[in-house]
DNA sequence: AAACTCACG
DNA sequence: ACGTACGTGAGTTTC
């Protein structure tokens, strides 16, 4: 038997909207994350169900026919939010593309639409399957029709099968009087009344028993229910006869509808390519694999700048020289190399039109490594790349100083777009140009360019990468130049690349053997704590490390009052077993067990995998990832080795100096917090730090009245807890659970410090504001985050951006200080002919290995740098000690 | 792949 | 009434 699988629209669009909480947009603001949730929703079930056929239905109903005896129906419903709402026509364009028929009618809903369809595909022999998220729709389940119930918990999209059977067994009674049910206790998103006094529980068992309401109201007054439930009855019989009609889905719209005319259909390539470009979806582009219209009449969006390169591959000694001459006449040169620096690829303007490139093979030229050294070395040859921090290392790595870098694509789209993740030539292409790239797999691959290898398709698309990054150069200086960027650009994050690629070729020292040593202990504590637990569970047969099963043990098993939940069970998170302590043993030896095996596998183990031939740790700086402005450092993380326990902080140890050498540690004081007070150019703040004393202290005694001598410690913590909260963004509530006071005493202490601090509030209130009339924030160097959760309608992403918004120019301006003063000391140690090295930057945090002869002008190098960045209205400052450790130096 | 937990600033 | 702090990366379990 043939099947039709028919999707109730609306509904899923809206499930897509909601649920898809990523806010997906182009780079012209148009939302997409409804279309892309659609469309995710709808990949999924065709491959599950396999339909041989598909269609769509959309209410076009205001009111409806179906309701217009109730006036008030839907009269408080809101209308849809415009985020969606501009959304429809776009998908209605992608069903169109995809060759899927769509259904709608003036006066209909969809479920009526819905409903006709079954009923006409029953007729004529074809099986039916409903995809909805509205359960009214259940009553249309039959032998041959069935629902498939879509539900978005927390994000995720389930859908659930009801058949006749799996309907009975769920509600205990036939499909048919779900309507039944439905005019019992009405439907608040429907806003039909149903029953008053009437709810879910005394429908259901109702509808158990009698089935229909109208044996429900013949067997009155001698229903088996409580008398109060029989008075409502009696009083609501009209309003259930009401709703009754209202939850009826009808089967008699007039549509012209045959199942065999919905036979699934090839999309149509062209306007589904168009229209996933202009969305921006080049992953789907990829998935439906769709290509790029060939022939005239699609032309018009090409972009302006086709490659129209001569190639040559130079295979001379004669020829590179030549070539390197005439490229240190350029302004610039676009240059793609392999990772490997096995081919590099370099296209340039010649004779004002003509773009040529040139191919270097490593194995057909005896002086490539010459010209690897001449071209990449030389500052008066100015160069400019996708992803400049790898190719320094590439370069670093064979022994060539890079220099003459004046451009990075990559940076550049960050600095754009810093929200956006990644930034793949093929995907920057797309967005700025609205045009797929060839892959970079096919140059990428290995042995694309192997001996046996036919080298025309990995050449073709080389060359047209390069001139793809000269394209967006021109375009991304341009967009910097006119966001008030470029000096951002150019004085630190370009910069900052060849500084990055340094550091991490130098590495961290890591003693392997403290480490393992380290490591046995562990394990040993692990052994004995692990016993200790299974001894006070009564059981050893779960696995302590699966929330699933140690929730089970906790609160199941041992009867725990749980705290917490989650999505998937029970939390028991460090917050959580915090709480229980006390209420049994078991819950120290757990928080023990985890600090160890945190330690144990995400440290020892983790640190011990990734120690170098050298003995050393490289870990990689990423500069393109954060939404701040801030690095992160990956494979493995740096920053974040642990420091705040005693037992975590015995691993700084393990980081050291090599004999002869020391570590000078700096740190920026209170930068975060230093730069409110300048950026709200709050005076009481500025004196507070002008002083000289403690801020925390300072903040506790303006907050709590006294003076600074009779601050108590816990006074001091509080206000140290509102000084961080307040850069975060942060409520009452939140500040309440951090300090462990009411939310009441929360609040009061936030409005004393804002009494205090009025002009923190005062700034405060005017980011949120021009974030919200300019869609962004920026930070004292300009670098900006857009925040379009601002202008979100749902209440949480809005105050996501709000807070995002507070939070982005402080945490943004330090990330940028701190990046101006790394490329400072990196220079300066150049400079000053000294040997010392940066080695790792944790945020508010520069580490420098030198010899133990340089550690005294070190520390004050770096100090001067670090301090010397910016003269603001409080003193940055930056607090220097040396040691054999990183525990000693810091 | 997603969820949970936890390490850092 | 909502639901509850900003920015990261990694290991483990579970589906």
């Amino acid at each position: 038997m043939k099947k039709l699988m028919v999707l109730d629209g609306n509904s899923i669009v809206n499930r897509a909207f909601y649920g898809v909480s990523q806010n997906l947009t182009t780079r012209e603001g148009q939302p997409t994350n409804a279309i892309f949730g659609f469309l995710n929703i709808l990949n999924k079930l065709l491959d599950e169900a396999a339909p041989d056929a598909l269609c769509v239905t959309f209410d076009r109903a205001a009111p409806t026919f179906r309701h217009q005896a109730y006036q008030s129906y839907k009269a408080n419903r809101k209308g849809m939010p415009d985020e969606l709402a501009s959304q429809m026509p776009l998908l209605k364009d992608v069903l169109g593309a995809m060759n899927v028929p769509i259904y709608e009618l003036d006066g209909w809903e969809a479920d009526d639409l819905l409903g006709t369809i079954a009923r006409l595909d029953e007729e004529a022999g074809w099986e039916t399957a409903i995809v909805t998220g509205d359960k009214d729709a259940l009553q249309l389940v039959t032998d041959r029709t069935t629902v498939k119930l879509v539900s978005t918990r927390m994000g995720r999209t389930t859908t659930k099968d009801m058949t006749p059977e799996a309907f009975r067994e769920e509600y205990g009674f036939e499909p048919r009087s779900i309507i039944d049910l439905k005019a019992l206790m009405g439907d608040s998103s429907d806003n039909y009344p149903g029953v008053k006094g009437v709810g879910e529980k005394t429908a259901m068992a109702l509808i158990q028993q009698y089935h229909t309401i109208d044996a429900i109201y013949a067997a009155l007054p001698d229903v088996q229910a409580k008398p109060a439930a029989i008075k409502n009855l009696t009083a609501g019989e009209e309003n259930a006869r009401l709703s009754y009609d209202l939850a009826t889905i009808r089967t008699d719209a007039p549509i012209n509808f045959k199942p065999e005319d919905n036979l699934r259909q090839k999309p149509d390539n062209n306007r589904l390519y168009q229209l996933f470009l202009d969305l921006e979806f080049s992953k789907l582009i990829d998935k439906y694999g769709l290509t790029a219209p060939q022939g005239e009449g699609d032309t018009a969006e090409a972009p302006a700048f086709e490659c129209t390169c001569t190639s040559e591959t130079v295979e001379t000694r004669a020829r590179t020289e030549e070539l390197l001459a005439l490229w240190r006449g350029r302004d610039c040169v676009d240059v793609l190399a392999l990772p490997g620096l096995d081919v590099v690829c370099v296209e340039w303007q010649e004779d004002e039109k003509t773009n040529s490139a040139a191919l270097f093979f490593s194995d057909k030229l005896d002086c490539y490594n010459d010209f690897l050294r001449d071209f990449f070395s030389d500052p008066e040859i100015k160069k400019a790349v996708h992803g400049l921090k790898n190719l320094c290392r590439a370069l670093l790595a064979e022994g060539i100083t890079p220099e003459g870098f004046v451009f990075d694509t990559e940076v550049a789209a960050y600095l754009l777009a810093p929200t956006d993740g990644s930034y793949e030539l093929e995907k920057l292409v797309l967005t700025y140009f609205k045009t797929q790239a060839d892959p970079a797999s096919l140059y990428l691959d290995d042995g694309a360019f192997g001996p046996l290898s036919d080298p025309t398709a990995p050449l073709a698309a080389l060359m047209s990468h390069c001139a793809w990054t000269g394209a967006l150069r021109e375009a991304l200086e341009k967009r910097l130049r006119e966001l008030d960027m470029w000096e951002l650009y150019e004085r630190v994050d370009l910069p900052l690349c060849r500084v990055l690629a340094e550091m991490e070729t130098e590495g961290f020292l890591i003693d392997r053997g403290a480490l393992a040593e380290f490591g046995d202990m562990l394990a040993g504590r692990i052994d004995e704590v692990q016993k200790t637990i299974y001894a006070l569970a009564g059981e050893d047969t779960f696995n302590i490390n699966s929330t699933q099963q140690l929730g089970h043990i906790l609160f199941d098993k041992l009867g725990l009052p749980p705290v917490k939940k989650t999505k998937t069970g029970y939390s028991t998170n460090a917050d959580v077993l915090e709480k229980l302590r006390g209420e049994h043993p078991i819950i120290d030896s757990i928080l023990e067990y985890r600090q160890l095996t945190k330690l144990k596998s995400t440290y020892v183990d983790g640190l011990s995998k990734v120690i170098g031939p050298d003995g050393k740790i490289h870990t990689s700086f990423q500069n393109t990832v954060t939404a701040t402005g801030r690095l992160s450092s990956t494979e493995p993380n740096l920053q974040n080795i642990p420091v705040r326990t005693k037992l975590g902080a015995e691993l700084r140890k393990m980081f050291a100096a090599p004999a002869g050498k020391v570590l000078v540690d700096a740190d920026y004081s209170q930068i975060e917090l230093r730069l409110l007070a300048h950026m709200a150019g709050d005076q009481a703040m500025i004196d507070g730090f002008k002083s000289g004393e403690d801020i925390h202290t300072i903040t506790a005694s303006q907050v709590f009245g006294v003076s600074v001598e009779e601050v108590e410690p816990q006074m001091r913590r509080s206000a140290k807890a509102v000084n961080f909260g307040i850069v975060y963004g942060i409520s009452p509530f939140s500040l309440s659970q951090d300090i462990g006071v009411t939310v009441q005493e929360a609040k009061e202490y936030m409005d004393r410090y804002f009494v205090h601090y009025a002009g923190v509030r005062a700034y405060m209130d005017g980011v949120v504001e021009q974030a919200k009339q300019t869609g962004y924030v920026s930070t004292l160097w300009r670098r900006r985050r857009w925040i379009p959760e601002i202008k979100s309608s749902n209440f949480n992403t809005r105050s996501f951006g709000e807070r995002v918004a507070l939070n982005a120019p402080i945490q943004g301006t330090a990330a940028d200080i701190i990046k101006l003063a790394m490329i400072r000391v990196r220079n300066r140690l150049k400079a000053e002919g000294l040997e010392g090295r940066l080695v790792l930057q944790v945020h508010d945090e520069l580490i420098v290995e030198c010899p133990e002869a340089e550690a005294e002008a070190v520390c004050r190098l770096v100090e001067e740098e670090m301090e010397g960045v910016a003269a603001l209205s409080v003193p940055l400052l930056a607090e220097t000690h040396a040691g054999k450790t990183w525990a000693e130096a810091h």
